[in-house]
Parts: C-alpha cells; sequence; structure tokens
DNA sequence: TGAACAATTGGTTGCGCAATCATTTTATGT
DNA sequence: ACATAAAATGATTGCGCAACCAATTGTTCA
C-alpha cells in the first residue's frame, strides 16, 4: 500500500524508487513505461519498489522531457447542449483505452474563449485537438496551423479545413427536411431557431432554399432568437409565430428537438391537431423525441460517431504522420438520417 | 500575428522572446505571469515581443519548476447522465475564469476506473479534486490521503469524507417522497430504479423506511436493474412491475426523471389514469418533466450548486491552506426540494 | 545634491524525467 | 571454450520554466 508521505514530505522520484529496487532510474523508467527490453526479474523486482513506495510519476517532467503529452485537447461550445455527451462519449471512449488524457474547453459560442483556448492548449503540447465548427478568429487559425497538431473540426461542414473535418452538412439536412414537409403536403412552413450558430443557420439556409425554389419561402414565418433554447423556449416561439403569422401557417421545423418539443406542448394547449392540421419536426432525434405524444419526426444524427471518428483520425495522423501513401481523407460525412414519425403526416 | 514557425521549427522560449526585448528571460516570465514589480516599459517591450513571435509559454515546464498546476481533477461516473451536465457547468464557471482547467474523467461507475483515474491525475499536481460519491477503493483513499490535495466528494452524502463533501442526503429524499406518496393516500406504492449506483440505493433506502414504517412495503413492487436508465428502460420496467404485482399497485416512485417519462408513456397506453388511479414521482427535475402530459411531480436537486460550490470550496481551501480559525465546513449540504405536479394527486 | 531606501531587473540553479549514447551482461553458434 | 552478436542496463545531459538571492536602477527626503 501508498505509504509515500513518511519521508519529509518530498515527492517520491524515479531515483527514490531506483534506490529501493537497485536499479538505475531509467530502468525504473522503462519499467514505469511498459518497454520490453527488461529483463523480468529486475521488472519485477521495480514494480515491487513502485508498489511499495505507492510512486506516482510525475507527469510534467515526463512531458517536459520527452514532449509527448498523450493529451487530446476538445474545445465545445456548450456544456448545457446534451448533443455535445454523446460527441465527448465517442471521443472519451477512443481516447481513454489509449491512454490519453481528454483537457476539455468550453468556449461559451465565443470565438474568442475559443482563441483563449487554444492558446493554453497549445502550452501543453497537445497530440491533437478537437474543436467545433470552423469559425475561429484568424490567430486561432494562424496559431493551430504553426502547431503542426493534427486538428478536426467536428459537427459541421466547414469550407476550408485546418486539418481534417468530421460532420456532416447542415445546410442539406435543413434542405431535406424541408422537402418532406411539402411532401407531406405542408405548405406554408415556418421555422423556430434559438441560439443560431452557425450550424442552425446553416440548417435555416437549406430550408430556406428549398422552399424558396418551391416557391413557399416566407420569411415571417422564421422566427429565431440568439438566446439558448430550451422546451420554454420553443412554446414561446411557437406563439410568437403564431402571433406574427396570424395563425397562417400549417407546419414548423424547429432547429431541435428541445424547442420542437416546446412546440408540441404548447399546439397542444392551443389545441392544433398534430400533424393533420399542423406539422412539427424537429431536430437531433433525442430519446425522448420518440416518446412525445405525438412521436416527433426529426433528424438522426451520429453524435457518438462524430466524436470517436474525430480521435480515430487523429490516433491515424499520430501513429503515421508522414505516410503519403495512404492520405487520410480530410472530409468525414458521419451523414444524417430523416425519422418520420407521427408529428407529421 | 503568429510566426513562429519560421526558425527551424524548434519551440520558442522564454530566452526567445527575452532576446528579442532584450530583457532577461525571468523578467518575460514575470510579464507572462501578470507580476506587477514590472515597469510598463518593459511590460510593453515584452508583451510586444511575445506578440510578434507567437510565443506560447510551456505548461509543463512551468509546473514542474513551480509545482503550481491550475488543475482541477474532476472524476465522474458517466457522461451520458444529463445530470453531470449541470455540475459540471458549475464546476467550469468557477474554474474558468480563475484561469483553472478541469481534467475530467470518465469513471463509468467503476471504483477500478476510478481508482486509475486518480492515479494519474495524481501524476500532474492537481491542486484540486473533485470526485463522486464515496466509494472509492481503500488504495485510492489511501493516495488521496497522503497526496494532500483538496477532495471534495460530491453528489451524495458521504460517510467519512476523505476532506470535503458537498451534496444532499439521498436517503432523505427517498424518504420525502414516500411520504409525499402516503400523504396524496397512495397506499401500494412501488419503485423503479436503472443503475442502481450507492446515490440510487440510498434513495430506495429512505423510501423503503418509511413505507415499512406505515406499514406498506412491499418489496415485490421493487422494480431495479443494473443496467443504465432511460425512457425506453422506464417503459419496460413499469410492465414489469405492472406484470409482478398483476396490476395491484397505485403509485410509483421513480429514481430519476427519464424512467418517470418512460413510466407516465407506458401508463397512458395501459390507460391507467394518471394521477387518479396511478401517482408518479421522479427524480431530478430535468426540464421535460414540467413538459410532460401531465405535468411529472419529481424531486428537485441543485445539480450547478453542486458543481460551483465544490470548486469555491476547493478555492478557499488553495488560498488559506493553514487557516485554522476559519476551518472550512467538511460537509455543504446542497438540499432537495419535492416539487408536486400533476403526476400526483 | 546626495544618502538611504525601495522598486525593479538579472544570474544561477534545480524541478523529474527520457533521449542519447556508452557499457555491461547474456545468448548464439562453431 | 571462444568469438561475435544481441540484449539489457547505466551515465550524462537538457527539456523550459520559476524560486531564490544578488545586482542594479529609480525614488524620496533632508
Amino acid at each position: 500500500m501508498a505509504n509515500n508521505d513518511s519521508h519529509s514530505g518530498k515527492r517520491l522520484t524515479l531515483k527514490d524508487v531506483a534506490a529501493k529496487a537497485d536499479v538505475s532510474p531509467i530502468t525504473v523508467s522503462r519499467v514505469v513505461n511498459g518497454y520490453d527490453g527488461v529483463r523480468a526479474n529486475v521488472r519485477e523486482k521495480v514494480e515491487a519498489a513502485i508498489a511499495e513506495l505507492g510512486y506516482i510519476p510525475n507527469r510534467s517532467a515526463s512531458v517536459l522531457a520527452s514532449s509527448k503529452s498523450k493529451l487530446i485537447g476538445v474545445l465545445i461550445p456548450s456544456l448545457s447542449n446534451v448533443v455535445f455527451n454523446d460527441v465527448l462519449r465517442g471521443i472519451y471512449d477512443i481516447a481513454t483505452p489509449a491512454n490519453y488524457q481528454v483537457l476539455l474547453f468550453n468556449t461559451h459560442y465565443s470565438a474568442a474563449e475559443e482563441e483563449r483556448a487554444i492558446r493554453t492548449l497549445l502550452g501543453q503540447s497537445p497530440e491533437g485537438l478537437i474543436i467545433t465548427g470552423g469559425e475561429q478568429t484568424t490567430a486561432a487559425k494562424a496559431m493551430l496551423q504553426a502547431s503542426a497538431v493534427p486538428v478536426v473540426q467536428i459537427m459541421g461542414e466547414v469550407d476550408n479545413p485546418i486539418d481534417i473535418n468530421v460532420g456532416f452538412s447542415h445546410f442539406d439536412a435543413g434542405a431535406a427536411v424541408a422537402q418532406l414537409l411539402l411532401d407531406k403536403s405542408y405548405s406554408k412552413i415556418g421555422f423556430i431557431g434559438a441560439r443560431m450558430d452557425r450550424r442552425t443557420c446553416e440548417r435555416l439556409a437549406g430550408f430556406e432554399h428549398v422552399l424558396s425554389a418551391a416557391n413557399s419561402l416566407d420569411k415571417t414565418r422564421v422566427i429565431t432568437t440568439p438566446e439558448p433554447s430550451s422546451v420554454s423556449k420553443g412554446a414561446l416561439l411557437f406563439r410568437e409565430l403564431m402571433t406574427i403569422t396570424k395563425g397562417d401557417c400549417d407546419a414548423v421545423f424547429c432547429c431541435n428537438d428541445d424547442l420542437a418539443l416546446g412546440v408540441l406542448h404548447e399546439s397542444k394547449k392551443m389545441q392544433l391537431k398534430v400533424p393533420e392540421k399542423f406539422g412539427i419536426c424537429g431536430f437531433n432525434d433525442i430519446e425522448m423525441a420518440a416518446y412525445a405524444e405525438p412521436a416527433l419526426s426529426t433528424v438522426r444524427v451520429n453524435r457518438y460517431n462524430m466524436g470517436s471518428k474525430a480521435m480515430e483520425v487523429i490516433f491515424e495522423k499520430i501513429t503515421s504522420p508522414g505516410d503519403k501513401t495512404t492520405p487520410i481523407a480530410n472530409y468525414i460525412n458521419t451523414g444524417f438520417e430523416l425519422v418520420t414519425r407521427k408529428s407529421t403526416r
């Protein structure tokens, strides 16, 4: 058991273990780092000493000496948004077994905070970075470029990827929803959006593109707020939509399921028949969507995959840094899928 | 702007900046770390050099030299559980402005994984640790004790806190729910639980304690699974409950709102009148609870507070390490609150 | 104007580890 | 048994920074 507090409070080092095991410090280092070239009896002796002293290697010293950090930096814009839970799970599930650590930063949808986080992160010699979207500041992009660290931009399709892009086209997804609603013979289709980050705007753009082509676009039916989304915000915005359009609206695409659930709730209070008189489509396919009454049509997205894929790509880059024979694709499309349930005809 | 890639790819150091600004490295260090005792003109000169070169300090070297890491380790058992989002937000909201980093580990409800994470974490000289619950292995507890790092155990009430405990009594919360249900004249009250970690078990224990005292406890009405909880699992377990009890059950306490939402959904399919014939109470008060139909009675918990309070306590400990005059309370009760809505009489 | 002091700046050193190369030990084959 | 190769182990050094103390510069007041 650990009893490293006995000697004057000084931190235990390789040297202490080496003295105990009667080998050189570097041999201890080799045991700790799992090198093969250590004879079994020596390794056992060292391991015994480590266990007895309760030695814990100093990562800072290790990183400084080897410039290998086993660290992956992850920047996400929000901790409240459930969407990132799944992404994070995907990241951790790949990173942790490979003995990599994840350093997570919340950028609060701010490019300035993001730049600060990148600067901090780059001071720790990360071996890879996973960042959300492509709206980094010029300075941030320059730092990333200069650092030569593998960078994966996730969630959306990015115009000029810094390095690699894992995500899907929100424009296409928005367009697909618009087409679905048109196909189901809705014609006065509105949009409700909150937060309005880049990806949400792209969803809206794709949506408007299709409606416009079908001559069904009326921008007064587009209700958005920069504030974060929630179920209650969905209800609120829906009331606004109905007021502004005087009820002249027969379907709505909500930029996420929370909002849609709020709309659904509110439409029941208004005694609007869903889906007959009014169609609702959400986005993300959170579990509750399937359990709403009526069950919510929505767009399913591979959130977990986005995270795990991003990590895998980083590992590929790390392991074969200069391998030009099998170049890594710089865009990996994780796709999306329309899920039609009972909230649309 | 940054153009640090020009010189032979070698990492920029304090020395490079010092040369450029024509001062000593240590002065640059002082500027970087925001010490007061640097004359304005010198500071500006140095800052200009930093900006021009795009210098980013090496954190490993800094930590090694100063043994100050500005690092807080956080161990949570699950990334899927939404509960931890709010806790994390609370932690980050306090830590980030203070320039502290958060290193997050997912222990997957495993004490062994937790021990591994603690070992890894302690190798990085964290200035504080936030861990979930009190079920650490003996070795883990010993390491923590020996490390002398402030440790906050969050979420539940812990028997022998390693250091500080921030949370509330799940036993009391479970008891309060049981009492509520009894007060509403339900008498055949069941329990549905998933995952069954320590805190869930305590909720159940409190619940059983009250029912037993009221002579209303029937353990066949307690349905649990070690698997993770979800809405669909709630529906599933509810069907099981109804089968096993042959419908002889008029209320249920679900160990979280997801499960309760599933029960609610299923009870509608069974045409059970809620709350007249059947009462449902959840736990956590997630946003959807208020928007369910009927709105879900549940227990509100200060998740965000648990996180922010934990961080605050750590900062107190860091800033006044030996201050024995104003000792920090070793248990901070964040409380809970019964929220009665329409799913109970 | 010049002490006397305070405020600022600099030099040296070591934090704990792994890379590199040198040395010793062991295995292999004849 | 011996040479040779191969494997295991060790000694030295530097990673980039901040602590510590010394040297310098600036400031204040008589």
